[in-house]
DNA sequence: CTCCGAGAGCGAAACGTTTCGCTCGTTTTC
DNA sequence: GAAAACGAGCGAAACGTTTCGCTCTCGGAG
């Protein structure tokens, strides 16, 4: 039926082992190239990639395994990835965890069996224990946004450097006069945002302020949890001043929540989000914001898996910290008479 | 290196014939059934899908072709699309065309290159010519979302009654004393903004009523879309009473702007939205929304695609229509004395 | 007691590549 | 002008499955 290498050896009269050749970038003369060109478009023939995966061992594939997928980070991380390693003619094998340890492992597990070149892991559990599987059988790792400290040295991995610029957030609020300033992280448990919480800490201490532990609210990376978590805060006790939103879809809750609420911004409160700097520049007042470097994680982390498939290494531990930095807009008020 | 058939065979004195049965579901005797199973165990065997493939022209993987991840209507029927192929033991090489007609022309021959079994699409291009090659390569492709003029009665397709729940909305809109009505969508080339807006005008004329071209906005499916065509609509010279936002970037977008504005929903401007039911019940006022069927979609997309895999159908133009419904929140007034 | 059929197992031939070790002819070098 | 070096092409042996057409065994029907 499907036209195969024989067929072009056949047509073109060389032999099998020219025609790999040419298919694989070979050199082979004018003629033959004209002549081996002509017979693939007349026969239409393509490479088998089963037969081409069975010989070399490789499938020109890699697994991408993500927490979930309803969050404009995630994606773009994907985006980013799809498109450089598509360019090299690597597709994409997505997996989404439902933020579940044992659905991660069984992701793996999948992609393991499916015969993934590398993988890309945004980790949901702590230790990612099967992992140990996957680079037992030479599969180059590069681990995403979330570290996984057991890995440190052996996987490479692509991070934001999330506690130095949370810090300096919040130092750029308290300089504007804020001391009671409520954080919405994603959880307690996720890597990121323990960092972002460690630097929220940090600030505070080296101010030698009180943090409220009701100011740091959980919610959950989304929209809904953002502004539910944002509703809450205003109703506490000591009512905050200002806000400090840990991504998009929580900042996106918050907004929400102040506006309804009629809550001016800045000034009854200040608030800072993070990523989607588009959205933050369209908007009245312009918002203030972290903005992470998406496209670039998403582009070292692939060219990094790219460079270790390539040259058939695991990994080296190697790490590469981007910096998130915080752009200023019109949403944090000055507090002159602060008490 | 790694253990293959003819390990197990020989460890356990067993045909590779007898051992292939078995890893395909076959009956064998219960004690060769252990011996098999003990040999697996302790050579670590698993089954090397290229060569499975080579015989059985078969990948397990299917193709994704999306416009863009960068939205939940997208993104949740991946998920649901992912969970039901994986469980048969299927996996999913999402390629996103980022709107563009030539790349998702490209994703398609990327997708055929890389052999996969079947093919979901949401178009991005009217006629998408490529997907004849598709199925002359007897792969079977269900369309989803965004109806193929050309393909219907050739492939399968999922979709959602767009036209008689848009145009059920605005009549909706219109009973409660509305006729300047905004409506956002996302562009005026895709299906089903198309649809959208001809149920919108179908009810502007049972009722006679004008309309005004300038209510209709194009917001680009996003949030930041919705937000400043928000902005925009309201600035009008004829101010609309209502906004019927069609998905749930466009409604947050049309929320942020309302709300900044001081704009109260639904007293000034009463707000219909779409999808994403959680939001919508966590808001005051509660939101009134359209809602698609989402995890429906992808599964019912995911489930015809299998069966046409397993039957080696290439599809049989069977078209599933899903309702989606209008669910009241209070976010629209009733106006009474209307003139 | 014989015969038959079902069930289990087997051997060997594909599937379509890549690659190793050759040969052969042409070009370069001293 | 001979030897050496090089480039191009070739044949054949893998890679690890599935599957076709067998044989063999055993139990039950007649």
């Amino acid at each position: 039926m499907k036209a195969t290498m024989k067929d072009i050896a056949q047509k073109t009269g060389l032999g099998l082992a020219t025609i790999s050749k040419y298919m694989n970038g070979g050199h082979v003369l004018e003629k033959n190239r004209i002549a081996i060109e002509a017979a693939i478009e007349e026969l239409d023939y393509t490479v088998n990639e089963f037969a081409r995966g069975l010989k070399t061992n490789r499938s020109k594939t890699v697994g991408v395994v993500i927490p979930q997928l309803n969050n404009i980070f995630m994606t773009s991380i994907i985006t980013n990835v799809e498109e450089v390693l598509r360019r090299h003619g690597y597709g994409i094998l997505v997996t989404d965890t439902g933020k579940d340890e044992e659905r991660e492992e069984e992701a793996i597990r999948f992609l393991l069996r499916k015969k993934v070149d590398g993988l890309f892991i945004i980790a949901t559990s702590k230790e990612v224990k099967i992992l140990d599987v996957v680079l037992k059988n030479q599969i180059p790792v590069v681990v995403v946004d979330r570290k996984i400290e057991r890995l440190e040295g052996i996987t490479d991995t692509v991070l934001v450097e999330n506690f130095q610029v949370a810090k300096k957030t919040v130092q750029y609020l308290i300089d504007h006069g804020h001391t009671k300033i409520g954080l919405l992280i994603g959880s307690r448990e996720t890597y990121t945002s323990r960092r972002r919480m460690d630097g929220y800490r940090e600030a505070f201490k080296e101010n030698h302020i009180p943090i409220q532990e009701e100011w740091i609210a959980t919610a959950d990376f989304t929209v809904q949890g953002g502004y539910e978590s944002t509703k809450r805060l205003l109703k506490e006790k000591e009512p905050i001043t200002a806000l400090f939103a840990t991504n998009y879809e929580m900042t996106l809750g918050a907004l929400l929540a102040l506006n309804e609420r009629g809550i001016s911004i800045p000034e009854q409160v200040s608030l800072i989000g993070f990523d989607n700097p588009d959205l933050a520049k369209a908007m009245r007042p312009k918002l203030t914001l972290v903005s992470q470097p998406i496209e670039e994680i998403g582009k070292s982390a692939a060219k990094l898996l790219l460079e270790r498939m390539e040259l058939r290494e695991t990994g080296k531990g190697k790490t590469i910290v981007l910096n998130a930095s915080l752009e200023e807009g019109a949403s944090v008020l000055k507090r002159i008479n602060e008490k």
